[in-house]
DNA sequence: ATTAATACCATGCGTAGCTATGTACATAAA
DNA sequence: TTTATGTACATAGCTACGCATGGTATTAAT
């Protein structure tokens, strides 16, 4: 899979996943893993940088299952930010679209 | 404009107008940037990452508007490769958009 | 005790787009 | 003449983000 078309998307895919419900981080990879490649060294310093620029909030909770979860909720920042991106996603593949249609000249 | 969105795309979208007919990078610049903002020194580097990994070549041609024009053309290797990106990105959003569908918790 | 699964975190690296700047040619205006 | 505008190409330094790698801690099974 093309890393590059990674690059601001899961930011978008995490925050549209937190607008659903709050959620962990560590089930935040396996959710998005399920359809786009991705490894924990990229969620985590990510889920820290929603965090350092106010969209999110976190808060402990303990598990049965293993060490004790940090729960992520977006806050009044981060529902706009999210609506905002999902928006301009749009807007790009919209935009991008129009350079992919036509086939080859050869075709 | 979410400048990480286009991070891999500005070279399929490229490599998707050349399939279409040669062009000059001042012409790409031009057709680009109608629907997305791009600076000349994007797409120079590029074009010149595209030539050293052997996906276009390039001539040159005489203009009467100014100095000449460097067209650019691509290889198998090239339409290759438009084919595999388009695909890869088409799949790509697909995925994405599994995220994106449905609304906030609170709405 | 050791292994495995769960759950979290930090850091250096490479890629690619951005800003800013520079070169060079042609044409037209001052 | 020199100044400005448009065309055309190119590069240096910066920044952001995903990746690979490694680490810690808890719980349960072998």
């Amino acid at each position: 899979m093309n890393i590059q078309f990674k690059k601001g998307v899961l930011e978008l895919c995490t925050l549209a996943l937190l607008a659903k419900k709050n959620r962990y981080g560590y089930e935040l990879v396996n959710e998005i893993s399920k359809s786009i490649s991705i490894s924990e060294g990229t969620i985590y310093p990510l889920l820290r940088r929603l965090k350092n620029d106010g969209y999110v909030t976190t808060y402990l909770e303990e598990s049965k299952e293993g060490a004790p979860r940090k729960y992520y909720q977006l806050t009044a920042d981060g529902k706009k930010m999210e609506k905002e991106l999902k928006k301009e996603w749009k807007d790009f593949i919209g935009k991008v679209n129009i350079f992919l249609k036509g086939g080859a000249k050869d075709e």
